[in-house]
Formats: C-alpha cells, sequence, structure tokens
DNA sequence: CTGTTAGCGCGTTCAT
DNA sequence: ATGAACGCGCTAACAG
C-alpha cells in the first residue's frame, strides 16, 4: 500500500538507516546518496510513519488540551492561546473535548489514551473532585480551572473569589443593592467550586460593605450558558422586582441576561447594572458592551506551559514539588456598569 | 519506568500474549489465570502503550478535524457536532488548528501528521485553492468549506448562493433598498470563495427583485470578526448615509454590526436591517436577536462522516468516486429584520 | 560517509 | 487454554 523507508531504501540502494539520516537531515550523507534517496522516495510518494516514529522515540512532540466542550468560547480562546505558546518550541497541539459524558470524561482521563501525548492540560471544570482524587496519569499533567484539586497536580486557576469580589463590590459602589448572582451556589451545594467560590466572593463584597447579604438572589444554575441565564432572569423577575444588579457568573451567562432584560422595560445599566465573568472576546461586543472580570487568562496559559515543561523535563528520580498557582484577576468596566 | 506488557506477564507466570487476552477479553482464558493477570497489572501500575497498538493495528481510531481556528464559534459548534456523531462508533475526535499560519497550513495537512488518524476532516477555510490542489494525502479526507476544491476530493459544503440570496431577498421583500453586503468580495478578487459566492448571491437578489446591484456597498473585509465588522460600520456610515440593511457574510461579523449601531441614532430593525449567516447559538441573544441564515450544519456534519466513513471502508483498489455535496440553507427571522 | 544490529510494545499466526 | 515467533516502521548505537 503506502510504501515504507524499506522500500525506498532498496529503491535507492542504500539502507534503512541512510534514507532516515537524508530525510531527517542528520548525520553527513554523501550529495549523490542522497540525491538518490531524495528521487526514490518523491517517485514512490514516500511519507513518514509518524506513528513508527512515535514508538521507537517514546515522544510525540504533541501536547493534549482537554476540554469539556468547544463550543463555549472560554475553551476556544483557551486553544488558541496554548496553540501559540507552543509554536516556538514546535511542538503540536491536539485539542479532545469530555462533552461532559461521565464515561467520556473518564475516558479523556484514561491514562492509556493520555500517554499519547508529552503532556497534558487538562480543564476540569465538570469533573467531580472526587474523580480527580483517584487519577494517576502516567503523564505529565498540568489542572486547568476551578474545581478543587488534590496536592499532587500542578494545577492553575483564576482568581475567582477575587473576581467575584471585584465584580460585585463594584457594582455596590456604584448603586446596586439587589445583586443576584447568576450561576451562584450555597455553600452546601453539590456543584462546581467555581460557582461555590465565587458566591463567596459575592458574599465578600456585601460584606465589606458592611450591608446584609441577600441570600435570596443566589441562583444556582446547572450550566453557565445564554439560554438558562435568559430563563433565570425571566424567573428572577417575575418574584423580585427589586432587583438592581446581576452578576452572571461567565460571559456566557450574561448574554442570556442582557437579551432577557432587553425584552423587559428596565434599562442597563440605569436601572440593573450586569457583569460577567471571562472576558471572552465576543463580550466587546454585546449591547451593550458587556462589564467582566478578566481572569488572566495569558498568565494562566504562561504558567500552566511553564509547569508542564517543568514536569516533562523532570528526571523520573527527582519528581519537582507540585505547584497550585491562582492568576489575578481585573475589573473590565464596559457598558453594563455604572 | 511505566511497565510493558512483558512486566506483567513476567509478574503473573504467563506470556505476554496472555495478559493481551485478558486485558482484551478475547480468547478463552481460565478464571486463575485471569485474576493472577488482572491483579498483576494492577499492582505493577500497568497501562497500555496505545502508541505500540496502533503501530501494529495500522489504525488509530481516531478522526481529525482540522479547522482554523477555534476561537470562531462556528468551529467550536462543529467540533462539538463531529464529537457526537464519533460517539457510536467508538471513535474519538481530536482537533488540531492551524492558526492560518501559511507553513501551519500546510503542516496541519502534512501526509504523515495526518496519517496519524484514520480520516481527516479539512476545514480549508483559508487555505488558498492552489495549495489543495497540490494535497496528495495518503489518508482519506474530507474537505468542508468554501473554497473551490478539485473534484478529487469529497466535498461538504453549505449552499453559500442560496443562502446569501435568501438573505438579501428577505431584506428586500421588507422594505431595505440600499444594503450592504460586509465581507463580501467582487468577482475578481482574491479572496476566499465563501465571500465571492456569498456576493453573488446578494447581487442575484437584486436581480430577482428586478433592481439595480448597488455595487458601492461591497465591504470587502480580511476576516469576518465582531472587531472588524464593527469598524466596517463605522466607515460605512461616515459616507453612506442611506444605508438601509447590512449583510454580514458571518454571525461574528454581524455581531460587530449591531454593537457599532447601538451608538448611533440608527434603530435596528426600524432603520436598518441586519442579518448574519452561520446561526451560531449566541446568535439567539444578541440585541436584538440576531436573523440569519442557518448552513444546515447538521446535514453537513452527518453527510461529511458518511463520506469519511466510505473512503475508510473502501478498498484500495476500488476507490470510490468523490462527492461534492451542498447542504440547504434556511433562513432564521428573528429580531434584526422585519 | 554508510551499513548492521537491535528493539520500542503490541497483536496476529500458528502451535501445542 | 496458553505460548513462541515474528513483524508493524522507525531510529539509536555502534561498526567499518
Amino acid at each position: 500500500m503506502t510504501s515504507t523507508m524499506n522500500d525506498v531504501a532498496k529503491a535507492a540502494g542504500v539502507s534503512a538507516m541512510t534514507v532516515s539520516n537524508v530525510l531527517n537531515g542528520r548525520g553527513r550523507v554523501g550529495a549523490s546518496t542522497r540525491d538518490r534517496v531524495e528521487s526514490a522516495a518523491a517517485e514512490l510518494g514516500y511519507s513518514l510513519n509518524l506513528t513508527a516514529r512515535h514508538l521507537r522515540e517514546g515522544r510525540t512532540h504533541t501536547i493534549a488540551l482537554v476540554v469539556p466542550q468547544l463550543d463555549h468560547a472560554y475553551f476556544g480562546e483557551l486553544a488558541v492561546r496554548f496553540d501559540r505558546l507552543l509554536q516556538p518550541s514546535g511542538r503540536h497541539l491536539v485539542v479532545e473535548q469530555t462533552l461532559a459524558r461521565p464515561e467520556a470524561e473518564r475516558s479523556a482521563l484514561d491514562f492509556a489514551r493520555l500517554r499519547l501525548y508529552d503532556g497534558v492540560l487538562m480543564s476540569v471544570v465538570s469533573l467531580h473532585p472526587d474523580e480527580v482524587a483517584h487519577l494517576r496519569p502516567g503523564v505529565p499533567v498540568v489542572m486547568l480551572g476551578e474545581q478543587e484539586i488534590p496536592d499532587r497536580f500542578d494545577h492553575v486557576r483564576m482568581s475567582n473569589f477575587e473576581g467575584a469580589r471585584l465584580a460585585t463590590a463594584h457594582m455596590l459602589q456604584t448603586g446596586s443593592r439587589r445583586i443576584a448572582i447568576l450561576g451562584g451556589a450555597h455553600d452546601h451545594d453539590e456543584t462546581s467550586g467555581m460557582a461555590r467560590t465565587r458566591t463567596r466572593g459575592w458574599r465578600a463584597a456585601y460584606r465589606d460593605a458592611g450591608a446584609a447579604v441577600p441570600e435570596d438572589l443566589i441562583v444556582p444554575l446547572p450550566a453557565p450558558t445564554a439560554q438558562l441565564g435568559y430563563d433565570a432572569v425571566q424567573r428572577l423577575l417575575a418574584d423580585r422586582a427589586d432587583l438592581d444588579g446581576v452578576f452572571a457568573v461567565t460571559d456566557s451567562l450574561a448574554t442570556g441576561v442582557l437579551s432577557a432584560l432587553s425584552e423587559t422595560s428596565l434599562r442597563v445599566p440605569a436601572d440593573v447594572q450586569v457583569i460577567g465573568f471571562d472576558d471572552l472576546e465576543a463580550s466587546r461586543f454585546t449591547v451593550p458592551p458587556l462589564s467582566t472580570i478578566s481572569p488572566g487568562d495569558e498568565v494562566m496559559a504562561t504558567e500552566a506551559l511553564r509547569l508542564l515543561d517543568r514536569l516533562i523535563d523532570a528526571s523520573p528520580d527527582a519528581p519537582p514539588t507540585r505547584e497550585h498557582l491562582t492568576a489575578p484577576a481585573s475589573l473590565v468596566v464596559r457598558g453594563t456598569t455604572r
């Protein structure tokens, strides 16, 4: 079928080793043999079998990014960031999705599969902490996201607490008093760590301001999608007419909020302020432009890669100690807050 | 370092073959040996080396989706679609980006790399037709997108012409006369086939309506991003005050259009109608909700996989004839048109 | 400057 | 029911 190095070697009257050397520019090869090899390869339409090389070399020069789903803009932006950062070292990035299927999460985390890569960046947003705890991947892995991660993993996250506090404090300062947290969670809830932590930040802002925390404005949501944000606002307005602010725990959610509010008589930001979290590219073009929290993704990505490379380069007998890092969040004021 | 099948075999006092049989549930193995093998594997923390299996089997059970960049929502949604469609057959999807770097396009298209996969779905949006013409991939490949693709590839595209015609006709019927096409192209332009084809659809709608085609309202754009859409509208309004409609060739672009218009005194859709193309999930939540063209992505994805599987299953000596398919587009009227 | 030997880890084939 | 031999395609190490 497809020709191998040996086929080329025979055709050129040399050994497979020489073909390998010519094609990879290694070793000193005579000009005439080089020519023979090259034309033989061209004639046969030879193409390297990377699988064989990977097996032989024990490395794939490929890093995997594992995310829940690529139709969430946040992960798409992350994928571009990592791809760019990997360019200089000549490595490839491949992205795999778990689609939040329980078995897929497990299979995406499957050691065997991960071993196809030199290293793995894993976004464990929807993975249950207990499952993470039992993972024993044999590949270098850096965890990303807001779950609680066991110490034996490197972990890079954004500053959920501080970001949420900043967002809420900003709206309190500009006059909001009844700020709902969409996608929030009560401390005892079995939801994502992200939701709980951001809710704690929201509470902290109220306390810092010396105001009572409006616990009735915590709105848990099964997922931070625009549709659920839209629906939630409609329900919320039905019985909480005094709402004057919304902290949506993600920008996607906020998009749904803006859409729902635009169908009411309430003005944004005059009557209700809205703020998101993620600073997606698209958020600069909502109507009005979305105020949000920038989670320091560039820092996150850079640090995550640094930690991953440290693991990859580490000698097996002297494994580096693990680091847990938090990228600084910052407030981005645009048109949905005053 | 990591243990192999042979290590497990020794530990269990059997042959590697038996370990393989136990772990893959193949062949009939005695209950007692099965137990010994399984506990030996567990103790050693054994994990399959997929690279070796791939080399041996000559297949990877993995399909690649190659896209320009994942921070364009369209490709993220496509990735989820294909991943879902591949579930039933137990195959994996991995996504690679080209990031529109010339060398990366070539390297992503590199035969050697593609051969890591059983099949490749390639979205060639930003690839120059001449480059495509020279490709001789040795893997099953199905092309997606709007470039002109040589006959020797299977190709699935959306109905750019018909979609654009529908979009424009809709706005003409509802009273617009001066409809700009953002991201359009003149016939002789060296831009993407998508831009040219959609511009032809836009023209056709004018002609169908018996109206003169406003060639001055063709606005070429280097990329269909929200930012460029935003900028373009501002420029456009500066010298074409009589504008009463905008056909943005993608939804992302339309997002920027809506943002720019919201900063003017012009009302959407009362003064200016706006329509996009792609029917992204996010477009349901713009303000107002975006009217758009649904490109029949589900059909596209299903057909693309059908063609790919046909290639994968084809016997080498009886290669199937290639198909070029066009998914039907449909109009989705929401709040930005009347 | 080039060839030989060997083996990466697995699974197919054919024995037993 | 289990094992031995062999090879998938490539490259590192050592000849010569």
